[in-house]
DNA sequence: TATGTATCGATACGAACGTATCAGAAGGGT
DNA sequence: ACCCTTCTGATACGTTCGTATCGATACATA
């Protein structure tokens, strides 16, 4: 087995562990039973509990980013409501896999709010986001799909606040609830920022 | 010195730990210290660290039901874009107490993620956050401040949300940094809500 | 086939955890 | 004065943590 499925196969156990306990319930010893290796094998690929957790977060953003990054908006793509609503709408606990994602998100956040390493990261991840939304919003002014008088800057700083808020309010969320309020938020959110369609 | 007080002193001692280091830092051995109460005094008041957490979460979720119930939206009060502004610009990081609050709002949310009994005390607060919020926007409504095309309800769950993203934003946000795209992004939320005033 | 090297699983260790237990100080009622 | 209850601070215990270390094994190279 080569070094970088095991460090995959490693990143993966963490997030099963994180989602159902959270960071607290990482531990190395854990993450070795979890990941089917020994503590040992663990340990000699990640030294250290922090370069496990920031190899572990770092993963979890590449796969968040890809999922952004699929949903494309553009002349022959999705028209800028469609896209913002396939953007949102990804994010809501449509299945377990989901809200599992949800729950890791928010224990990462947590370890930001106390840890510049961590914090790095995420804000990285938020650079690339602003750009893309300026993209899309640019994009949308262009179409008339964006009031004009809306700063466009001032909306995708909303709209990133909004993407974070949908994440936490999905962690939080009880186990077999449907997240149809969060749907309505959604909906909210994609009527008050693109302008109708007449 | 009366019990009532020691407890509360044991919650401050907990919001200090947790804005320092996260819910991970905060053992009964450390609290007591920073309490400056013995571990058994501790101990005895909170014979386990769930009870120690739980009471630290329902005095911080008392904390900032106050601060949101101080705003007051009615007739001889605040407009409802003056109110819902001054909620959103609340949640900002004006000093560094708000900023500590908001970090330690992220360590329960990540722990309520996880734990249903930590889930349960936050969306009793949700629900009660809703039901205000129901209130104003009626308000809101009656005053011609809201565009008539809007569903009040779906408006308030995009409010939950952009409440619970704007907690999120500020926990993560650099020691120093000013918060100046959050503001924006209050604004931007604000005048997407509420009608111009022609 | 020998040998040096890298990787393996396992164990060891000190620290810190949550919790239980307990001896003594304090204080009011008889 | 005594005793009984309550409260206090401290210590004890078993577990688990992160990390260091180590002999055994696998493998490449000469």
């Amino acid at each position: 087995m080569d070094r970088e499925s095991r460090r995959r196969s490693v990143a993966e156990a963490i997030h099963r562990i994180a989602a159902r306990e959270g960071l607290e319930g990482v531990s190395v010893r854990v993450v070795a039973a979890e990941a089917g290796l020994s503590a040992g094998a663990v340990q000699r690929e990640f030294p250290t509990k922090d370069d496990l957790l920031l190899f572990a977060l770092e993963t979890s953003v590449d796969e968040v980013a890809a999922r952004f990054s699929r949903i494309r908006i553009g002349p022959d793509a999705l028209t800028f409501a469609e896209g913002l609503r396939a953007v949102l709408t990804d994010l809501l606990p449509t299945d377990e896999r989901r809200r599992a994602q949800a729950r890791i998100w928010a224990a990462f956040y947590a370890r930001a709010a106390v840890d510049p390493a961590f914090a790095k990261v995420l804000s990285d991840l938020d650079a690339r986001a602003r750009a893309n939304l300026a993209l899309a919003l640019g994009y949308a002014r262009d179409q008339g799909e964006l009031a004009v008088d809306r700063d466009p800057a001032a909306v995708a700083e909303l709209l990133l606040v909004v993407i974070d808020g949908l994440w936490f309010s999905c962690a939080r969320l009880p186990e077999g609830d449907p997240p149809d309020h969060l749907h309505s938020a959604v909906d909210a959110a994609v009527a008050l920022i693109t302008t109708r369609t007449r």
